[in-house]
DNA sequence: CAGTGGTCTAGACCACGCT
DNA sequence: GCGTGGTCTAGACCACTGT
């Protein structure tokens, strides 16, 4: 029965956004109890292919517009800075004004605990600055990210003040503040399906992954900044462009 | 109960390997009926926190080793081409000898049709050699990939011949021996979840993610290979190293 | 063989959306 | 108020795994 229906969609019978038909309707076409019909629509549901409403029907899945986070980026948003320019990373790769979105933020210091110590390459219990961030645009949440940097680097300067963000020019613009020019970033991405509170804040469906992005930012041989990103699954595509010479 | 469960599991009350109670024990426990338990169990596995097996019982996923697909691999294959020395991209990840694995291949002479054309850069219709590949270790697939070359480039050459799979070096040696010498490569990666013949060859169980990644291999402007990758989620990290001086 | 998960039926009540 | 999906009960038979 779900391949039935898994076939209406793909081959465009039940086309993008519409509705499926109701638990009673499907119950009559196949001849089948409701708990029955209730577990192949759970199975799409479970391969992201629907959405369920409560008191309106199960959809099939839009196709979503896709933002792109690439390599790309992290060289436009230097030019920025160099030429004294505004933006983020999160900015340049949407191509928004960097005023059109709004940011959570929450700060904390926190010692060094073991990922991030390592990633940093320091000793367990070293003080870090602890942020936060929810990037959201149109008031829905896009993005959330936990960026770690070193206290003693940052403690008494605008970059440790919330009220400071969000930062016109962003990450690379606040480094470049506090006498850092980045040469590198490393990125490690991980797929795998969203913990309940990532699910909650970024609302997303069942049947959708996340990426996650471990990114550590060097100035040379030093780790300045290590962040840890999560995006919606279907609301990305990476683009990573690798030079060989 | 889906979330005390996952809370047993999250603190190490239920570690992984091990079996979770059997839903006849979760009946009396939380004093619900079969189908409520198996609603709960449901979401569990959709999250990719656990497996079930008919017979046995439901299981708490287990740690996986992780494979790692980087970029610093293809600099590596570039060398190692260049040494004349032999490996894949494959195993030059896995650090393992080249000849521990095994591949499924088949090739096909297709005329381009929109996604491929695009991405090389030529007139839809094009004529290219198609080469679908499995690679197994162990006897298990591990990654499934779909590369395309040019016909005008690789027609009467030994890399248009199946026999000639795996060839030793990969890719990167086999654009060497037609005079082709890569210079960079271009990835953009998605996760979603896996389509049903990606599940079954590669026994995908339910809530782990794919991760797809579209590969344009370039010398100098040129495209000269794309591919598709397509590897379960929950065995790789991709690790990209961004220079940006 | 007993115990496990996989599948299915036939009811029931609720919360929500729309008209 | 009616139709929708969300949740739940109380049964049933099957296929598979272990001993």
């Amino acid at each position: 029965m779900a391949d039935e229906l898994r076939h209406r969609m793909m081959s465009g019978a039940i086309p993008p956004g519409s509705l499926l038909p109701s638990e009673a309707t499907l119950m009559a076409e196949f001849s089948v109890a409701r708990g029955t019909v209730r577990e192949a629509l759970a199975l799409l549901r479970a391969e992201g292919l629907t959405v369920s409403e409560k008191g309106r029907g199960t959809f099939v899945r839009p196709v979503l517009p896709v933002r792109r986070l690439g390599s790309e980026r992290y060289r436009a948003e230097l030019e920025q800075v160099r030429r004294g320019e505004l933006g983020t990373s999160f900015t340049v790769d949407q191509r928004v004004d960097w005023s059109s979105y709004t940011l959570d933020k929450e700060f904390r210091e926190v010692p060094a605990a073991d990922p991030a110590a390592e990633l940093f390459g320091v000793t367990p219990g070293t003080m870090l600055l602890e942020r936060r961030f929810v990037f959201r645009t149109h008031g829905v949440a896009q993005q959330m990210s936990t960026s770690f940097l070193l206290l003693s680097m940052v403690a008494d300067t605008p970059v440790a003040d919330p009220a400071n963000e969000p930062w016109p020019g962003g990450n690379t613009s606040q480094l470049h503040s506090l006498g850092y020019d980045i040469t590198a970033v490393r990125e490690q991405v991980v797929a795998r399906m969203p913990l309940p509170d990532e699910k909650d804040t970024l609302r997303i469906p069942g049947g959708v992954p996340v990426v996650a992005i471990t990114r550590q930012t060097y100035v040379d041989e030093m780790v300045v900044e290590v962040a840890d990103i999560v995006v919606p699954g279907d609301r990305v595509r990476l683009d990573y462009l690798i030079h060989l010479t």
